[in-house]
DNA sequence: ACTATGATTGGAAACGTTTCCAAAAGGTCT
DNA sequence: AGACCTTTTGGAAACGTTTCCAATCATAGT
């Protein structure tokens, strides 16, 4: 692995001027056939590989982006970054992916990195901070938010309000009265929002909303599960319970196996986010699907190809789809209710 | 957003040199307090970023890794990711991702991208093609390899054969003689080492191998449905299958569930790779799992500090774990067999 | 006072490209 | 043969750093 061969190697190897080269290789300007041929088999005899860094100092731009998840491992950034990805590809670009963790402090110090990169551009899924790190970021490099959105700041969001309102009209349609809410301050979105969604729709159905069923949970899984297990112990006159996120939907569907609670004869529960193991649950559980590999494809081309469009900063709202699996059905007790669908507790 | 400043508006707005800017920067060099606090309170002043370009091209290095799999939204490749990530923020590296799709053109083609932007290295999990890309890539730039190795090339595998080796001894234990190989051409790993491994235990265990109970599915999600259900119907004997992928083992979880298996009653259920919704499984999955997580890590460690170990090119090896949980238990008819256990077939 | 020493400082080269500009070369027309 | 295009070519500057080297400066020792 000996010093690789710059343009110059192959100006010098060829016998022509540094210029002639990069026309060659750029395939811009007028070069005779001959010249060209020569410099191109030269070019391979050496293996020539241009730099990319040189290049990005002549043209003050780099061809890469970067992208900002909480949590790779977390399938909802996992799926939104391949969308990203498949964007970067077919326009050419590089995809430099960091992880915050939800902590604001460290999307500092990557957003700064980023900019000493000299990226063309950021896409992020925000943490749940207070967006101060990135009011400032968007005057320096052009930002794009997806999957939650800044206000003023460009973003790609899904409407989270009808997939919530779709959710909780499907459960009343049931025949479901006591519904209850699983929400907290999870980092990968399921702010208030969410949950001020449930209370509008309950009211517009003209159904109370009970206060003691709507919890928060911190974003641990440990404070998930107890939320959601005091839920089911508390009230044990819940028939369904909506998930704002899939941390709480897993909290859910454990604490409900924990307690014996057959799924969906005793409760019905619902959750926000499409899982591939939603299908693989026992039942496979109802949700609401967001599009996420869609935002992230989004998120890139907006960045990418529609300055105009970004400078607007207005958000770009994606559909929401509820996926009715198997666990939701009706109330215990109700016309249509299982057999065995008595309490065992 | 205009232009940036460069390291000379600095040498200008503090009336010094640019060296001294550089030096007071990098912190190399003496520079006298004085000067050194106007440099910095400038620097601040007109908000400057240093280049990274600029530097890189002096330097000759980037900074940054490649990172290149198959699938970013498979949690195995997302965990690895995870890890590489984590280790190349404490070495103060940029990570660029970029998904191959088990595609060895695109391999190619993203090694070669790379390659141009002058990477410190590539950490890749290689797809199923028989590996002359990353034989030629090898020469150009430091790779290594996780998760799946290639004979001679620098990699951290995990021990495959004594996770196999694991699983097969405790069913076998359980008291199952009739033990199904789910395998296939699955992109991520799965390739023919865990067959034999599984082959040879057996022999060690004096357990005949029935050939009709090792079956190969391709690589789609369908194909290995109907590999698992095909084999569930044609062999109702069987009492436990080994599945080689998480693909797979979703695959014989479906089919199972399909054909009304109870698990563990009617069939006992094992898969390679912990998965999140191996948990979440009804009941839960007992698997092998590869230390993902740590495997990037250590590719990640190996490629950027370790190049003496890197060029001697043998594989790291990690341990397996063998993870119990409730997907297995003694076949049907032997004493301690569930009661339910008689087929409803 | 003069030199030796050490701390500071700045100029300039180099890293690998692209592109402007002018020059050279080739051709056509009068 | 000269003037005039058009095509092809190469030199040189610029992009933003780092670092070598030499120069300057102050301080202390003789």
């Amino acid at each position: 692995m000996r010093r690789a061969a710059t343009i110059k190697d192959v100006a010098a190897a060829a016998g022509v001027g540094l210029a002639t080269v990069s026309r060659v290789l750029s395939g811009t300007g007028s070069v005779s056939p001959a010249t060209r041929d020569r410099v191109l088999a030269v070019a391979k005899e050496l293996d020539y590989r241009p730099s990319a860094i040189g290049r990005s100092l002549k043209l003050q731009r780099t061809g890469s982006i970067g992208l900002l998840v909480p949590d790779i491992t977390d399938p909802f950034c996992a799926e939104l970054a391949a969308g990203v990805l498949d964007c970067a590809r077919t326009l050419g670009e590089h995809v430099i992916l960091d992880v915050a963790h939800d902590d604001p402090e460290r999307e500092g110090e990557i957003v700064d990195r980023l900019v000493e990169q000299r990226v063309d551009g950021i896409i992020a899924i925000p943490g749940s901070g207070d967006g101060a790190v990135w009011r400032d970021a968007a005057r320096v490099v052009p930002v794009v938010f997806a999957g939650r959105g800044l206000p003023g700041l460009p973003s790609v969001v899904a409407d989270d309000r009808s997939g919530v309102r779709a959710v909780v009209e499907y459960l009343v349609g049931l025949g479901h009265r006591r519904v209850a809410f699983l929400g907290g301050h999870v980092s990968v979105a399921a702010g208030p929002e969410r949950e001020q969604a449930f209370r509008d729709t309950l009211a517009e159905l003209r159904v109370p909303v009970d206060d003691d069923l709507v919890v928060r949970a911190r974003s641990t899984a440990d404070s998930a599960f107890a939320a959601a297990a005091s839920l089911f112990q508390r009230r044990s006159d819940v028939s369904a319970v909506l998930a704002a996120s899939h941390l709480l939907g897993e909290a859910a569907v454990l604490a409900a196996r924990g307690l014996d609670l057959r799924v969906p004869a005793d409760v019905s529960i619902a959750m926000i986010d499409d899982m591939p193991w939603a299908e693989l649950c026992d039942p496979p559980l109802t949700v609401v699907a967001r599009p996420a590999r869609d935002m992230g494809y989004r998120a890139a081309e907006l960045l990418l190809r529609d300055p105009a469009r970004r400078e607007r900063g207005r958000p770009v709202v994606l559909a929401t789809e509820l996926i009715v699996r198997g666990s939701c059905g009706p109330p215990a007790g109700l016309p249509g209710g299982s057999a065995r669908s008595s309490r065992t507790r």
